[in-house]
RNA sequence: GCCGCUGUAGCUCAGCUGGUUAGAGCGCUAGAUUGUGGAUCUAGAGGUCAUUGGUUCGAGCCCAGUCAGCGGUA
């Protein structure tokens, strides 16, 4: 992976710039659809190209290993073949998981016991077997195994679990080291910042993850609940250590205005279940801000979601016929409002990267804020 | 025509021996959703208890008439 730095603002910290993998560029910044399961919930992989223009897709390690299973996609000769996904992805670990699903798992020293969500069966990560799934799918860009604290936690339970980061981020890498691709095709392996909102605990990992070189770094342990502020803050803190030729990827974030803060503050990488999870609840977002699909005003709007996007949705159908999918509970409007918020992230981003190159980034951020925030 | 059963929220129904501002589920309306459960959570609106009389301190509940629906019967 190679990451090139094509343009850094004066006045902030946003920046433009070129990732490489083996499967094509992406350009920076980006938002990556999650794709959890190798699928990006309710959009085909023909649309996710064409229409959203997805540079980049995310998988997830937790949830590929339980189902269905390395040795599946082993035979499907990875996770790219299995799925038809031509352009990179990017695997999440499952240290996320490990959070979310707090009442199934133990954090042990030496990696994470938990319980199947599916059928409750017993499994064990450590770092080395993260890095063997992550191997399986051939991922172009992998994650370490992490603890992602929550909200609320000590200064002293986050030392504690920042240490453990780190301690598992030098076996992740050594395991990194010690293995090979096994498609053909080049992985790389980020490290992933921690230090919940004690920005002590964030120098402190930055810096044991930096010593450690990996290709790019996360920030993670974000946007779980903490005040907005305080997420901006950690971020802006937290940039400045990661060295400038290496690609900041904000792990979980968010909404538009986020990643647009985000970008500010010298973030390239973005990812969110937002603009897919809410779309299937029928909450759109536009360039004059959101909508609920369901409410009675769209009755007979027969005017599309957005008159400004370009996207197959708002070019074919009216919010009227929306609103009624939704209310007929018809899975086409969980494609129809899928692929719309994807359209407007990846617009989004790629209008933030043309603004950086152009020098107009901040003013057309503020603008845009005040757009997009307004309900 | 006669006999029986039933009428409570948009729908399906609770509602104790008569006792404060009549409830539930679904639906409806409106929120929430940040390294994915199409899930879930939160809040709100909505009732002349078919109708007219009566009994009672007090009636969704008891009594009578009327209307409507369903079933049976000549």
């Amino acid at each position: 992976m190679k990451f090139e730095l094509e343009k850094s603002l004066a006045g902030c910290k946003a920046r433009a710039g070129k990732i490489t993998t083996g499967h094509g560029e992406i350009k920076t910044p980006i938002f990556m659809p999650v794709g959890t399961q190798g699928t990006v919930k309710a959009v085909n992989q023909k649309l996710l190209q064409d229409d959203v223009k997805a540079q980049i897709i995310l998988g997830n390690t937790y949830h590929l290993y339980l189902r269905p299973g390395t040795d599946i996609l082993e035979k499907a000769g990875g996770l790219h073949n299995f799925i038809n996904w031509p352009r990179p992805i990017l695997t999440d670990s499952g240290g996320y998981q490990v959070f979310s699903l707090s009442d199934l798992r133990k954090i042990r020293p030496d990696g994470v016991e938990f319980r199947s969500h599916l059928d409750g069966s017993k499994h064990f990560f450590t770092p080395e077997k993260v890095i063997g799934i992550e191997r399986s799918i051939g991922s172009d860009i992998m994650m370490p195994l992490d603890e992602c604290t929550p909200f609320g936690c000590t200064y002293e339970y986050a030392k504690k679990s920042k240490e453990l980061t780190s301690k598992w981020a030098v076996q992740n890498k050594e395991a990194f080291i010690n293995s090979k691709p096994l498609y053909g095709f080049e992985q790389s392996l980020f490290g992933i910042i921690q230090g919940s909102v004690y920005k002590e605990l964030r120098e402190s990992s930055a810096k044991d993850l930096i010593a450690m070189d990996f290709d790019g770094y996360s920030i993670g342990g974000l946007a779980v609940g903490e005040p907005t502020d305080v997420m901006y803050e950690m971020v802006d803190f937290t940039t400045d250590f990661i060295p400038e030729n290496k690609p900041r990827y904000l792990m979980g974030v968010g909404r538009p205005e986020n990643i647009l803060e985000g970008i500010e503050r010298g973030v390239d990488m973005f990812d969110c279940v937002m603009p897919t999870r809410n779309a299937r609840n029928a909450y759109l977002f536009t360039w004059r801000g959101v909508l609920s699909m369901r409410n009675a005003k769209h009755k007979d709007d027969f005017s599309p979601v957005d008159e400004t996007c370009s996207c197959y949705t708002c070019t074919n159908f009216s919010r009227a016929y929306l609103r009624h999918l939704f209310v007929a509970e018809e899975i086409l409007a969980l494609e129809l409002a899928s692929i719309h918020n994807l359209h407007f992230y990846l617009e989004l981003v790629t209008k933030a990267r043309e603004t950086i190159l152009d020098g107009s980034f901040i003013e057309w951020k503020k603008q845009i804020i005040n757009h997009i925030v307004r309900n």
